[in-house]
DNA sequence: GCGACTTTGTGCCTGTGTTCACAAGCGGTT
DNA sequence: AACCGCTTGTGAACACAGGCACAAAGTCGC
């Protein structure tokens, strides 16, 4: 799967290799230990649990009060298997027989991914794509208020842009700090984001949406997500290019035991995404 | 890694689970699977190389000429022994006891991704993020022209946004295929996605990044990648709330026995931030 | 030329995420 | 009230990805 979700920035480090040799001392203290765990819910699980609050949304709409995991699975292009086990996460809402009440699951989820409580966000970089992010209205309608954008340029100081006035990046911290703002996004180009990153942790931004293709640095209490188009692009190129390579090989000459021995793929020459050999 | 990488659409489901059974009953005609997975580069190894290949490309400006793996990981926000495995994928380019050469690298990386061969690129729906998608600049300068726009609204049709005239959905179809379009952009609301997503297709597009909040239904041999901005900040939204539990547990009682047995969140309540127990 | 040092490439092991398959549980029906 | 069909929730098996640690293989200095 396309694990965008597989991003590179955020990864979690703490590895467990340290508690694993405790636990094998004394077996029944892995308390601690299964108590961190029990919060813990798989990364790929909140993407999806994010996905499935938008499709149950769209259910409520429509005025559905009940939907069985088979059902909203396959709205939301998934495994149910993989859906129940995602749901067993946050708890059994579930009735056996009958599926889930759309109305509690849309609760539930929300009061897992916090969105219970309101995350001001904060916009820097008015250009296009700032542009496009301070109108963006799924950001307010989903609990997301955008309350304050930044640019360098001083020529945009004050000017509104879907109704808040710019700020000057000078001024990230303590606007920050005043508007408590807990969501930063970043897109700037690659160049000022270190620092404005740097600013936007100062003023007690604690994750943050980036979209400049760079690595940011950042202490461990700062979450930070990435979003790189370009990356994107690529990798579905990538797709492109085997699928063209499957069918070259399907066509051509089916099983060469010729090759059979080791990986194959670094000795082929593509050109012109045909595949030719010596 | 925050998978953000995880995405829930374009989930391969070909499970190996046939040729299993196969496998068994001959050991050793395993070729035709190795075969296949020879060429089976990870997909997170892939988003990884589309970085490196970025971080490359910044060091080969400087004219570095050759790299460790220990330098271009740190560089890439990675494990060296990681970043290592990853360009074994694609063949062995390295020198032992010096390193990588950059520009050979750069190649290598370009070659496994596709992008020696250019994609043209179609976007369809210039509203606020249409716009910031045509004149966004690091699309052409990594290989991906973006070679014509669509938009629903007639009053576009004609006018020139970033040196390309926008022109009707309606004409998806025979544009796409006159100009040999590969990757197409969805960034129109939800609710005409799935209609132009099917006019791309009819129209050649192997390849689509979706913006629109709504999982696509393609044919297989489509590809389909998702950026859903929503979605990434309500990841983010649930990492904060984690956050603020853990900090509040950390203060409070810290080992309570008496909750040891099951899974706890789900029954948890979270009041504004604060975890409250009845 | 030889030895010491450096860095790659990879085998192995651990942990995480996914899938399968089935028991447990609930509602409706007779 | 007992049964039957349907759907959830989860235990167990499996595949995948990540990280360590080390042998292989090259360079540099002498």
């Amino acid at each position: 799967m396309t694990s965008h979700g597989d991003d590179v920035q955020g990864g979690e480090d703490r590895s467990g290799t340290g508690d694993r040799a405790a636990a094998k001392e004394s077996p029944d203290v892995e308390v601690p230990a299964a108590r961190e765990r029990a919060r813990a819910i798989p990364e790929a699980a909140v993407a999806r649990l994010a996905v499935y609050l938008r499709v149950l949304s769209g259910f409520d709409e429509e005025s559905v009060t009940t939907v069985s995991s088979e059902e909203l699975a396959a709205a939301a292009g998934v495994n149910s298997a993989k859906l129940r086990k995602d749901l067993s996460y946050i708890g059994s809402y579930g009735t056996r027989g009958v599926g889930y009440e759309v109305s509690v699951l849309i609760g539930q989820i929300e009061r897992t991914l916090g969105l219970t409580r309101k995350h001001s966000v904060a916009v820097v970089g008015i250009g296009n794509l700032g542009h496009a992010l301070a109108n963006y209205g799924g950001f307010p309608s989903r609990g997301f208020p955008v309350s304050a954008l930044f640019d360098l340029d001083p020529d945009l100081d004050g000017v509104p842009v879907g109704g808040i006035p710019v700020r000057h990046v000078d001024d990230i911290v303590e606007v920050c700090q005043e508007r408590e703002v807990t969501i930063g996004v970043i897109a700037t180009p690659a160049q000022g984001a270190q620092e404005v990153c740097d600013r936007l942790v100062a003023g007690g931004v604690s994750c943050i949406l980036n979209f400049a293709p760079v690595v940011l640095q950042v202490p461990d209490d700062v979450e930070v997500r990435k979003v790189d188009l370009a990356v994107e692009m690529q990798i579905l190129s990538f797709h492109v290019a085997r699928r063209q390579q499957d069918a070259a090989t399907a066509n051509g000459a089916d099983l060469g035991p010729l090759d059979g021995a080791g990986p194959v793929p670094a000795e082929m020459d593509s050109v012109n995404g045909m595949v030719v050999r010596p």
